[in-house]
RNA sequence: GGAGGGGUGGCCGAGUGGUUUAAGGCACUGGUCUUGAAAACCAGCAGGGGCGCAAGUCCCUCGCGGGUUCGAAUCCCGCCCCCUCCGCCA
């Protein structure tokens, strides 16, 4: 969400901004709008002013037994009028919020511009796809194969794009979840969290999901809404706060299932379990001071970065063009896991710096030290990392010529000194 | 789900139609005093917005939204949340 005054102090740069996300320009409009706005509040004001002085008038005479009557009846044809500026101005500034709340955030200068994610640039990569020495398979082949991945019982329990994992794959992703939680909670500074996977529409707004992105989340009957990332319950939890500048960084964490409805993504990755309507993520959320939000995001991207170094899994890293960074985002990261039975580069984290965009919706604050007024927090978000995908990167490059899997030396705590999963 | 009670500033708490411009206290900040500290005393201390170069001034907000009234924290209606008891339940 924009504030206004920044399209009123610089309305040529606010359209240069929406310019870079392919968007036509709004600032004439709205600050066409914006100037009726407060010309109707002036006025209403005064007759605001002018109805406290009357009506106190009127409690003063009363007390004193004088008639009142004409003061009264003044009283209520000044009502009347402040009632009609009132509504003007509430039309007025609905308006404007309608077009704000539609607007996508501004870029950092360091996106990169082009119109989709072929003008992503990649800008580090880390560890070398393998020669495994034979043709590799993919996920689901492996899993079918080991009798432990069954979309068949899935799609009959729920139908496609679901699931059912089966013996070791289930305790494999489970282990990937505890091993996450607990380097991102022991290493990294985030403090653990269960939080509600069902939310309301004030959170959904004020993560930016809402009102623009409703299809792609599942709704429930009494009207709330699936999370479709952790993130959005995480980043809530500063929602109307006013947080001492003292109290910060604030780094929290959540290993949560993840609901997405998949509108758009029809014929998209079908096979295997890449995109799916339910799946599990660590997620971490960084809510900082304005000035640390650069600093931060790389911190955090290097966060993600060490899950998937430990995990022996090739990767690189990613900078989202212009025309492929989110709605709420200002520039955003992803990391792309190899998949050796693809062949390719797939996304398995992503994140992102969305600086005063979503606090500014959900009016979270932070109060400077020095006394100074008010200012609006920074909030961050990446994955760290997506189980599923991780499981798919894990399987695909340790893979054995048997259909084997190894598995990575951080895990075997985790899978109770498991070091190999096969069909013996 | 049913019955009852409640929601006032960072916290406690007064306030059932008009000097309440929300009393008072605690906490916090600054000052006086003191070798220093404590105590005492003095002062400050919510957020948002309009107008204005500024000083300032006015408006809105007592969980949220409507309504009654010249005037609402206070009365009425709806919703949300919390507490107690009952019912159901992992």
């Amino acid at each position: 969400m924009h504030d206004i005054r920044a399209v009123r102090s610089d309305p040529a740069g606010f359209d240069a901004a929406l310019a870079r996300r392919g968007l036509p320009p709004v600032s004439a409009e709205l600050l066409a709008q914006d100037t009726d706005r407060r010309a109707a509040l002036t006025a209403l004001q005064e007759k605001q002013a002018r109805r406290n002085a009357l009506a106190r008038e009127v409690g003063q005479g009363r007390r004193s037994g004088a008639d009142t009557t004409a003061m009264e009846a003044a009283a209520t044809v000044l009502r009347d009028e402040t009632e009609a500026l009132e509504n003007q101005a509430a039309r007025l500034d609905e308006a404007i919020r309608r077009v704000l709340e539609g607007l996508p955030n501004v870029l950092d200068p360091d996106v990169p511009d082009g119109p989709d994610e072929t003008a992503n640039v990649v800008l580090k990569q880390f560890g070398e796809p393998r020669d495994l020495g034979f043709q590799p398979r993919q996920h689901f082949e492996l899993g079918e194969a080991l009798g432990m991945m069954d979309f068949a019982a899935a799609a009959k329990i729920a139908g496609a794009r679901f699931v059912v994992l089966r013996g070791l794959l289930a305790r494999l992703e489970r282990a990937l979840g505890q091993f996450m939680i607990d380097l991102h909670t022991r290493e990294h500074g985030y403090t653990e969290h269960v939080v509600p996977s069902l939310v309301n529409d004030a959170t959904a707004y004020g993560t930016d999901k809402l009102p623009k992105f409703a299809d792609t989340l599942f709704q429930t009957t009494d009207g709330r809404w699936l999370i479709p990332t952790a993130e959005v319950p995480l980043t809530a939890l500063v929602m109307g706060e006013i947080v001492p500048e003292k109290e910060l960084p604030m780094r929290v964490t959540a290993l949560t299932d993840c609901f997405r409805s998949e509108a758009g993504a029809a014929g998209r990755d079908t096979r295997g379990m890449l995109r799916q309507h339910q799946f599990r993520k660590v997620e971490l959320v960084s809510i900082v001071h304005p000035d640390r939000s650069v600093e931060e995001h790389e911190r955090m991207t290097q966060c993600a970065e060490k899950v998937l170094t430990l995990l022996e899994v090739p990767f690189r890293r990613v900078v989202l063009s212009s025309g492929d960074t989110g709605f709420g985002s200002s520039k955003t990261y992803d990391l792309e896991a190899w998949l050796p039975g693809q062949q390719a580069w797939r996304e398995i984290s992503s994140c992102s710096n969305c600086r005063d965009f979503q606090a500014r919706r959900m009016n979270a604050r932070f109060r400077p030290a020095d006394g100074k007024a008010l200012g609006y927090l920074h909030t961050l978000n990446g994955s760290g990392v997506a189980l599923g995908r991780a499981l798919i990167a894990v399987m695909e490059n340790h893979q054995q010529a048997d259909g084997s899997i190894l598995v990575p030396g951080v895990l075997w705590p985790y899978m109770g000194g498991i070091e190999r999963i096969g069909r013996d």
